[in-house]
DNA sequence: TAGATTGTTAATCGATTAACAATC
DNA sequence: TAGATTGTTAATCGATTAACAATC
């Protein structure tokens, strides 16, 4: 089997086209070209049919690509058919905000629990799973197959209780702290950095001032 | 002045070595070279020169990079030197969250209006700024400088607020509904697609399995 | 001055787009 | 069959890395 190294740039694209499909889809929309998905994404319609050609040829000439077919395959690239546990450390709003997101579960990620330093929260319950206290963590963690653990907590407490993460087996970190992991290079990471967002957003707002001033 | 057209890649990267540079500053370093910051950051030397020459010899020949001024002119490029208004509009969790997450503040991101439909929010308040109802929202625009309005509603609502907020005169939106918005070429938007970083993330952890597999 | 390190040009690498033969 | 549209190769474009002269 092919299993050539798909490069970030189009796995950064994949759920994007997953989004889209499953809009086609719920609209009733049976199959579509290269041509009219790019319409409708902005992007070329070469840059389609060289992403998805990583993964197999999932078209046919002179019909296209069948929309829920399509869906499901990209789905099943991104991993979407298998159920994934997760549990969020750090109960603060973001964390809470994530716990509350019910449709993560729809796309087969189960939150099993919820930790937190604060003795105050303890035993406080979201949709059903309570709040533990951090000295819990790695007990729980051997006792509940935990694929991600989520990082919504403060950046000083982060090296901490990454540490104790990674030390009993979970693989893979959705890091929302303000810094960047030290991790084993079998520990998968991905970011989500909210301020460097909104600093890029600032960014470009100054940059269309100066565009401005210039004319 | 030479305006070059700086890349995405560029800008991408800009807020990350604003936040290095800050650690640093912090911890009382003075000055660092390329190549120091490299090693921390894990990215070429080369590429941090590149990076900063986009904007400006920043360095010294021998002596490397001061922190506190660099800091101060990334800062500047990322136009954290000017303070932004800002309403979120859609106060459930995660609204409720980025509302409640006092560090925007600091940066020069005012929070002047939290907005939405459901009439039992209404009035409640955070951090002083109260919840007010969605048809309140084109005066309020009217009435304050508002320059970033931060979407964190369903995305069956967002087509509609988007319109009240463009037509009124808001020109940067940051995005964290699931669907891409429909705007003017002069509005600037920012999108944070959760679902979408979460599929990445199971995207890798499979990966990882077939790779297990294979060996 | 000698050593260090930048700013910048040139070389390489990778990603995107264009083109078209294959084929449904 | 003729028309449409893919899969894929080749061409282009852009971003990253390497190298080194300039200079503090």
């Amino acid at each position: 089997m092919s299993e050539r190294k798909i490069s970030q740039a189009v796995i950064q694209r994949l759920p994007r086209y997953y989004r889209y499909l499953g809009e086609l889809l719920e609209s009733g929309v049976e199959r579509i070209s290269s041509n009219d998905l790019s319409k409708r994404m902005k992007v070329t319609a070469s840059q389609i049919r060289q992403d998805l050609n990583n993964f197999g040829g999932f078209g046919q000439q002179g019909y296209g690509y069948n929309v829920k077919s399509l869906h499901g395959e990209i789905g099943r690239i991104l991993g979407l058919d298998v159920t994934h546990n997760i549990i969020i450390i750090g109960a603060g709003n973001l964390g809470q905000a994530l716990a509350n997101y019910t449709s993560f579960e729809k796309r087969g990620f189960i939150l099993k629990g919820i930790f937190d330093v604060n003795p105050r929260l303890e035993g406080v319950t979201i949709r059903g799973v309570k709040i533990r206290m951090i000295d819990e963590l790695k007990d729980f963690i051997h006792n509940n197959e935990v694929d991600i653990a989520v990082l919504t907590l403060p950046k000083e407490k982060v090296a901490d209780v990454t540490k104790i993460v990674v030390d009993n087996g979970v693989k893979a970190i959705w890091n929302f702290a303000h810094t960047d992991l030290n991790l084993p290079s079998d520990v998968i990471v991905e970011n989500v950095h909210l301020s460097e967002s909104l600093m890029r957003l600032s960014y470009n707002i100054s940059q269309k001032q100066h565009m401005k001033e210039k004319n």
